[in-house]
RNA sequence: GGCCCCGUCGUCUAGUCAGGUCCAGGACACCGGCCUUUCACGCCGGUAACACGGGUUCAAAUCCCGUCGGGGUCACCA
């Protein structure tokens, strides 16, 4: 049997974390058994689902690195792939179900039958459909059909019980009285929810079903349908919810749930989905850090966790510096431009001729930053004139430390003539000068990085002295100089 | 409330099915230290958990029962 999987997300907003997760597991699934990964947009409500909520999930599901293949923009053998696209598929199965007595129509408006749930729950009973329709004869339907009064059609739920074996939740009995005859066709002649996806997935030959756990009582309802139906069941999976931090569904008033969130705040996608994969799934109590071919190898069903898990955000911050960290430099030069342009600290053009010196400035700054926008926050001043520079207050207390600009002229001095050709002479030569004026390293290199970068931290001194170049460092070591001439008494 | 699911460090988890090797392992976070020109990285170390109560057993995080706690779901939404 060849895998069949889906991913059937309502483009009714941004796709969450939740959904990327349910996403790379099935995409994860489909991959490990060279299976199919069909993407599949349920858009039948027509008041909130958008063609731009839509491109928004295929960005997002891009952006991951999960390519389906089926689905919109791409086609394939079972479409169509837009829900609202298919309305002509379910009609014929509305009548067989309704023909073979597994469906019946019910003539109760809504206010009805919120009158019922009303006079149940004040009896102390659960509120429950009470198969007022399945009680009309015959000639009671002819006549209402006859006057063009509307109507529903629900699914009469066999007795017994229905046993579902989920690959993560184990076998689950659940009787099936505790399920109401539901809807599935309105009385609009739109179809629900619950029937079609059984349908869809008939049609489109899925094999496993895996989602999230809030699906799990819709399960009951479909695999009961798809029996009906006269379909063969797929395989389910229920993969345990995202809380927040108060352990609640996770959602917007967490902070940022939509993927495309992190893909603005300059995550690198493949930090993400690692830590999607371990959200709720594990290998072993040792690794970590997974690459994609290794992710595909290693994830098992199996191995998903069946309590929810809760989303932390200093758990991604440290996904996302190791990535950068092992990113090979040009890679990441190329992915962190944009950022550095779009913080005005450099142009295209410029960007091209001194492509060199850019890698060199993502190198100094690679163990740095964990999302690509920290990087321009950390370069700021090699793209700042020489008096814009601005000193922060520990700085300037650098600069006027006892005998600091003392020291910081005769450094200017060595600068003047020193070998620019490496970090390390530069370094050499520093560490030289400090030792014939019995001088402490730490003396020299701390009012040189103020004068040259205003801050007190930063990548080694060196790479700031090398990176700047010989004018420009002269240039702001003499600023500094005029800035802050007098030192400490002596 | 009914039904269903879940409950190991603050968080993600290994271990639970096949009880002993677990006075519970790893990772993130936090705290200390080392490295060092700062920060970061890296390295070393530390604090920290089997929800509770019974039972079975020579032995229980692991099996059984109960309690408590948390969550999901109960629509002419998907």
């Amino acid at each position: 049997m060849t895998v069949r999987v889906r991913f059937a997300p309502s483009p009714t907003g941004y796709l969450h974390i939740g959904g990327a997760r349910t996403a790379l597991y099935n995409w994860l699934f489909a991959r490990q058994h060279g299976g199919t990964f069909v993407l599949r947009i349920e858009d039948t409500d027509r008041e909130r689902s958008t063609p731009e909520n839509v491109q928004i999930i295929l960005d997002a599901l891009r952006w991951l690195g999960l390519e389906w293949d089926e689905g919109p923009e791409v086609g394939g053998p079972h479409g169509p792939y837009f829900q609202s696209e298919r309305g002509d598929v379910y009609r014929p199965h509305v009548e067989r179900l309704l023909n073979e007595g597994k469906a019946y129509r019910c003539f109760a408006t809504p206010e009805e039958l919120e009158a019922m749930r009303e006079e149940q729950k004040s009896r102390g009973e659960q509120p429950h459909y009470d198969r007022r329709g399945l009680k009309l004869s015959t000639q009671e339907i002819e006549a209402n059909l006859a006057a063009k009064m509307p109507f529903v059609v629900r699914f009469r739920v066999p007795d017994g019980s229905t046993v579902i074996e989920d690959r993560i939740k184990g076998k689950v009995e659940v009787q099936n009285k505790e399920v109401d005859d539901f809807i599935l066709l309105r009385s609009d002649d739109n179809p629900t929810y619950n029937f079609v996806v059984c349908i869809d997935d008939a049609d489109m030959r899925i094999t496993h079903v895996i989602r999230g756990d809030d699906h799990f009582t819709n399960t009951v309802k479909q695999a009961l349908m798809t029996e009906a139906l006269g379909f063969e069941r797929p395989i389910y999976a229920h993969i345990p919810l995202i809380f927040g931090p108060d352990k609640k569904k996770l959602s917007k008033r967490h902070g940022s749930v939509s993927v495309l969130d992190y893909r603005e705040a300059g995550y690198l996608p493949e930090a993400f989905t690692n830590f999607l994969a371990l959200l709720g799934w594990s290998f072993d109590d040792k690794s970590t850090l997974f690459t994609g071919p290794e992710l595909i190898e290693k994830f098992s069903l199996e191995k998903v966790s069946k309590s929810p898990s809760i989303f932390d955000p200093a758990k991604l911050d440290w996904f996302g510096g190791e990535y950068v960290r092992q990113k090979p430099t040009p890679e990441l030069t190329d992915l962190a431009l944009p950022t550095l342009i779009a913080a005005g600290q450099i142009d295209e053009a410029t960007a091209r001729e001194r492509r060199p010196w850019i890698e060199e400035l993502v190198a100094a700054f690679q163990q740095r930053f964990r999302r690509l926008p920290e990087l321009p926050e950390l370069t700021e001043y090699f793209f700042q004139s020489t008096d814009a520079v601005e000193y922060e207050e520990k700085a300037v207390q650098k600069l006027q430390n006892e005998g600091a600009s003392e020291r910081l002229a005769a450094y200017r001095e060595l600068l003047a003539n020193a070998d620019f050709s490496s970090t390390d002479k530069l370094e050499a030569e520093a560490r030289a000068f400090c030792e014939s004026q019995e001088m402490k390293f730490g003396q020299l290199v701390h009012p040189v990085r103020a004068a040259l970068s205003g801050r007190i931290q930063g990548p080694g001194l060196f790479d700031i002295v090398y990176l700047l170049g010989k004018d420009e460092a002269l240039a702001r070591i003499d600023r500094a100089l005029s800035l802050y001439p007098v030192s400490g008494k002596p």
